[in-house]
DNA sequence: TTGAAAGCGCTAACAA
DNA sequence: TTGTTAGCGCTTTCAA
């Protein structure tokens, strides 16, 4: 009966005196394996295994006896060992630009939730806009052992895609949606969400229109939505605002002091697109306080849709980011890429105009 | 010459068929291990370990040739090894009650940074004001092999510090101080901070205050907010006005639909506490498109001064909180108490008071 | 359906 | 200062 419960190492290590199973009832208290589990139902501890990863093969009675001894013991599974056996972590990694405002906070709580519901648990780093930051952190996730990774946007260093590959991980680009660049997309074009502003704008009559745009250096978001501008004001036949385009942090008091030095250049242009809501509430906010009227003198359209915009007065006209589904999709995604080993596919969701009060015709047309 | 390049498997195991040695040079590309590197620089496997934790005892001359090997053959460790054999992972867990809002953001922001300018990486749970939750993603993350976890608050259940005693893994409880409680606390007592918003309050002659707190239940922070409204109003022998003080969600849209009901019930006080910014945000908006001033008609406070309130006008009279100070102590304290070993202990900050323009004297008083 | 045992890649105790 | 080697706790063939 005893040669049954014996378990590998010890049976490995044959009588080495120091190494021994603990006395019984000894004060030790380190936790519980599946070596002690597998002697208490008197089974081996590939059946133990089993139960555990709820292998089709275990009989009824078996599984019902390991499953009492797990849970008498106070038994938990040890994630280290099972990730260096089994090669998976349960594990998937997010790196974000920031954590400083709202904006990735309704798709970073979306990922985590369906990650948490598939019983993964969540790395989150963050890059603050540098690539090369987000370069170490990935090998770092990597060398963590994570399953899967989720990314914002295109741009990140070659080194980046490079651990990527080599190491074989499914990851996700997110925020965007431009697969020709040749990476999984679960986004939205910027570019075609902007456009949708400059039309509403146009359309209102103005002809003078300025924009301040996000940092474009490294970060395609922001890049995609200035061009975007450009692109879709050309289209009808115009172009941006000099002297009132000007790319800055996402920083309510960086465009504060960016309206503040164009209304005294006397730059002001009839309608200002914002790369962000953060920016558009600066805009609004500068604007309000010099007594400059919105939307009658100027019109303000932010972007993102953060909860607060709806409330403000004037409302925030602005783009909403389906941040929620992308944060839900890609986790989905990632989730399925590490189970079945699917690859992970491109998904492009969609931005909408959101028309509230900060947009009208201009008053001096 | 070749001794010194057999690995410990292949020793271990003798001459077994199939487990030996990649032949040199073939497609195969399994990631390099140190058995690897050991061959490739003729050390051992330890002196590779050793190379790698940065141990003093490894000469230049053979510290310079692993470094090098490693660098060639792209080696990097693999963490599950290293966490199974060492019992450390450099991981620290966080669990924040949400998300949702800008409330913890900076309080995570300068925790992950000072995580991972020590090299450790963050595992990130959202319980959703969940007791029950929490238990299960603290043992979650305690399978992952974290090593130390940062949790908000004191109410977790039982089950949540069994875990962790159990574990005998670090932890610190933030957002709160009350060390009485038994565990190790950075933050601020909410007690104190409401204090000075009560007596800010009285001061300028307000004699019906209201609340709009937060949820209590599992939330002493909240909880604290509420008591320590109550017992400070009683210190000065006032009472919160009954039909003005409700326990709401922490959203914009509760708030708002609170404070109209109040309204359509004549129920308003003259000054109403709010249990944080969001709730005092729904509050200050719906008065506003009410017609209803504030501050002359009605004094609005709030608490945790998110990026956003210092702008709207009225700006917010609210408490500064101590997130990124907190983030930071929490985080160089569970550093500190996993390389050397020492104790989690307390630290109290302080909650500031500021005065915007939201408060001022009733009206009628 | 179950068990035996060989590792997964690394660390650390011990020996040299 | 370096090497040998026994595990860390688990998964996964392979054999029975």
């Amino acid at each position: 009966m005893y040669a049954l419960t014996l378990n590998h190492r010890v049976g490995a290590s044959g009588m080495s005196s120091k190494s021994e199973s603990p006395p019984s009832g000894s004060a030790e208290r380190r936790s519980p394996t599946q070596a002690d589990i597998a002697r208490a139902a008197r089974v081996s501890t590939a059946t133990v295994s089993r139960v555990l990863n709820h292998s089709p093969l275990v009989r009824e009675e078996v599984r019902g006896r390991v499953e009492q001894a797990m849970a008498r013991l106070g038994y938990f599974p040890h994630g280290a060992a099972r990730a260096l056996a089994s090669n998976r972590s349960f594990t998937i990694g997010a790196i974000l630009p920031t954590l400083n405002n709202a904006i990735f906070a309704n798709g970073i709580n979306a990922f985590e939730a369906i990650l948490a519901r598939s019983r993964y648990t969540l790395l989150l780093a963050v890059s603050h806009y540098n690539a090369r930051t987000e370069a170490t952190l990935v090998r770092r996730l990597l060398e963590r052992g994570i399953d899967g990774l989720m990314l914002v946007g295109n741009d990140h260093s070659r080194k980046t895609y490079e651990s990527l590959r080599r190491a074989a991980k499914p990851y996700v680009n997110t925020w965007a949606f431009d697969p020709a660049r040749g990476h999984a997309n679960i986004g939205f074009s910027n570019r075609v969400a902007i456009a949708q502003v400059v039309d509403h704008l146009v359309g209102l009559g103005h002809r003078r229109i300025g924009m301040l745009a996000g940092i474009t250096a490294g970060n395609d978001r922001a890049r995609e939505r200035l061009e975007g501008v450009r692109e879709r004001l050309a289209a009808h036949g115009l172009a941006l605002a000099e002297g009132a385009t000007v790319e800055i942090p996402y920083s309510v008091r960086a465009a504060r002091r960016t309206l503040a030095e164009m209304i005294e250049q006397d730059a002001l242009p009839s309608a200002m697109v914002c790369g962000n809501d953060v920016i558009a509430l600066g805009v609004l906010f500068e604007a309000l306080d010099r007594g400059i009227r919105v939307p009658e003198d100027l019109s303000v359209t932010g972007f993102d849709d953060l909860p607060i915009v709806e409330h403000v007065r004037p409302a925030l006209t602005t783009v909403q980011v389906p941040a929620r589904r992308m944060g839900d999709a890609a986790a989905q995604a990632l989730v399925e890429a590490c189970e079945k080993g699917v690859p992970v596919r491109s998904l492009e969701l969609e931005a909408t105009l959101l028309l509230r009060a900060t947009t009208a015709p201009p008053a001096t047309p």
